[in-house]
DNA sequence: GCGGGGATTGACAGCGCTGTCAACGATTCT
DNA sequence: AGAATCGTTGACAGCGCTGTCAATCCCCGC
């Protein structure tokens, strides 16, 4: 802090007394100036209007419970002395925050990306702010996360996915707030969840490509965490009943999911399988990839190689040829997440503890094969 | 609250006594468990341990003052208790809390989430943690933001550009903690920032278009911030120098930045100068936008269009033909960002107060024009 | 063998706010 | 008219932690 010395403008006045007289303009019994942040405090601005700090502290907490004249006057008070509520001390006193832990494992990632814009969207307005931890697809961090956020008495928690430690899941059960998870449909949700079946949408997604005249459909998928999964065993599920299934089709990785990732991949699948027809992918950025890698091939899309995406993403509709994507709703699960944090936090009783938000097949130019 | 009840695992030992008889298993002088919130307090630990809460404090925060055989005994304690400190009393008490501030325009314009993900790099590991504000381009929001973040006393203050209205300008010049502007070059800083000039970047990309022989180049651009007007304006002094310039050549709006729009973009552009023969994009969003646009009107790049993006995305390496861009480091802003604001919060001066981290012109085959 | 100095540890008073309870009119009811 | 009631406001004791200052202890040199 020795590094930069801005003037304090000190915008309200501010009863210094350098020669140790007590100055106090309003003659009211305040103790004067909060001495260690410089900063009005709640009995400054009642010390300003000749009322208590109580009632400061009643109107703006809960203004209905103050005579109109009184909240006229402390209103007032408040803006003259320039007052901002300390929110340590607020929290301190009342046990509570208003304080969303959000953890997600990642903010790369657009899926998440989109997620947190539904989470900022429902926040805004609202009395509560985020906090957001990326979990890097850890474990580990998850729970140094979830156990830091715990630790500040967050008015509500919203984590991504169903699959986490025991350690987590039980402190999440023990959280004493409410918690949402997103993304996935738990089958024993700690609290509340919003999501859709990754599975299922994988499913609809083969389905589709298999209803087209696809047969030799491939999975390119990178990031394997579980909804990777889920979605991979929808495919597995489906292929293996219309009896296309083949190991040989399944084209994975580790890696973070990307655009040039999706051209490697799909580019490992066409040497590995030089007859294959379709790509079921598990992201558009993969999809996205492999549709640019089959366009530097000269491969014909939809003709030579059909390609479905997953989430639909905003591009997704305008590569061209326009790529068929199974929808999301991302934005949604954000934005309800913490419609749904908020109204437990305050004391409603959820309308729904799991909430299915599905998903939506949107068929486009990249599977539009003329049936064989 | 009264929505769901969660039991209170108590993982650790709770002196609790329901009839009344207190029960210190210690015998110490602590005063037991805490009331309110039920989980161990500072005091728990140093009754559990037999010695002061001031050493327990000591200890989590100057280990080094402290001799080693009772540091052990009080990370013992520490763990036994399963203590987890308060971060609200930590921030009441000691007037300073661990919190970054960093406000940004938009969460979902990929430019930011590469800043967020350097910013999440840099905090990982360190003691401190981000808050996010999302300003939606809006300086009232902005404004609201930054009030409430200074008011909860942050470590420091990262805030996105310089364009801020004077109200905000003189809040951040009196903040009392390091303040780091990211993404421009602001004339006059108000204590610390890290940019590059975005006139200059798009100064490069236009000359570079002029070299490869195109000489109708549009200005394609959405979301009218001060950086893309800065951008504007490098464009429009390089052609103008050129004796290239004409008003027609912009093509603007004020939404936000999307592939759609700039597929739009393009489309209002080629109806409006058919004889248009290059664009300038101010994102890469807008310039793939622009490219899927051609390709659907089957306008070959880049021999009859050459596109020049900014920013350089990781799909525009990917693309087909691959997208020349100017390439930022977006991430490298978020992460030195946060070094400096931690530097600083610690004490440290400032290595320096402007840093450039420049651009760089990525020349591919969007504008790989056959010499006229 | 005793005083001085440094290294440790403990005591204590708040940080600014909220929740609880008491006090105080102003009504309203009997 | 007196009692009971309601609606408002004020007093006060912490919430859990830190910073400061005082107390204590140990080691050293004279």
């Amino acid at each position: 802090m020795e590094t930069r010395r801005t003037r304090d403008l000190a915008e309200q006045p501010r009863r210094q007394n350098a020669d140790g007289k007590d100055v106090d303009p309003t003659g009211s019994t305040g103790r004067g100036q909060g001495r260690k942040t410089g900063k009005p405090t709640l009995s400054d601005v009642a010390a300003a209007g000749g009322f208590s700090p109580s009632t400061v502290s009643r109107v703006l907490r809960r203004p209905e419970s103050v005579s109109a004249t009184m909240r006229q006057r402390v209103w007032r008070a408040v803006e003259e002395t320039g007052y901002v509520p300390n929110t340590a001390a607020r929290a301190l006193a009342s046990a509570r925050t208003n304080v969303i832990g959000v953890i997600v494992p990642s903010v790369t990632n657009s899926v998440f990306s989109d997620v947190l814009r539904g989470v900022f969207d429902a926040l805004d307005g609202s009395a509560y702010q985020a906090q957001f931890g990326n979990a890097n697809y850890s474990h580990l961090k998850e729970e140094q996360l979830v156990r830091l956020f715990l630790g500040q008495h967050p008015a509500a928690l919203v984590v991504t996915g169903h699959d986490h430690t025991p350690a987590i899941d039980s402190m999440l059960r023990a959280a004493g707030c409410p918690v949402v998870q997103i993304m996935d449909l738990p089958p024993d949700p700690v609290d509340m969840a919003i999501g859709l079946s990754h599975a299922e949408a994988a499913a609809a997604g083969a389905r589709h490509l298999i209803e087209r005249g696809y047969r030799r459909i491939a999975f390119l998928a990178a990031q394997m965490d579980m909804r990777t999964r889920a979605r991979m065993d929808g495919y597995i599920a489906t292929l293996t009943a219309a009896g296309l299934f083949d190991e040989r089709l399944l084209v994975t990785t580790h890696k973070p999911s990307s655009v040039a990732l999706g051209a490697q991949l799909c580019s490992e699948f066409l040497s590995r399988r030089p007859d294959g027809d379709a790509i079921l992918a598990n992201n558009d950025d993969i999809a996205i990839g492999a549709l640019f890698e089959c366009q530097r091939r000269r491969v014909a899309i939809p003709d030579q190689i059909g390609i479905c995406g997953f989430n639909d993403f905003d591009y997704a509709a305008c590569v061209h040829p326009s790529m068929t994507s199974v929808t999301t709703r991302r934005y949604e699960m954000g934005r309800r997440a913490i419609d749904m944090a908020i109204a437990a936090a305050e004391g409603q009783a959820p309308k729904a503890r799991l909430v299915d938000v599905g998903y939506q097949l949107s068929a486009r130019e990249s599977t539009a094969r003329r049936r064989t």
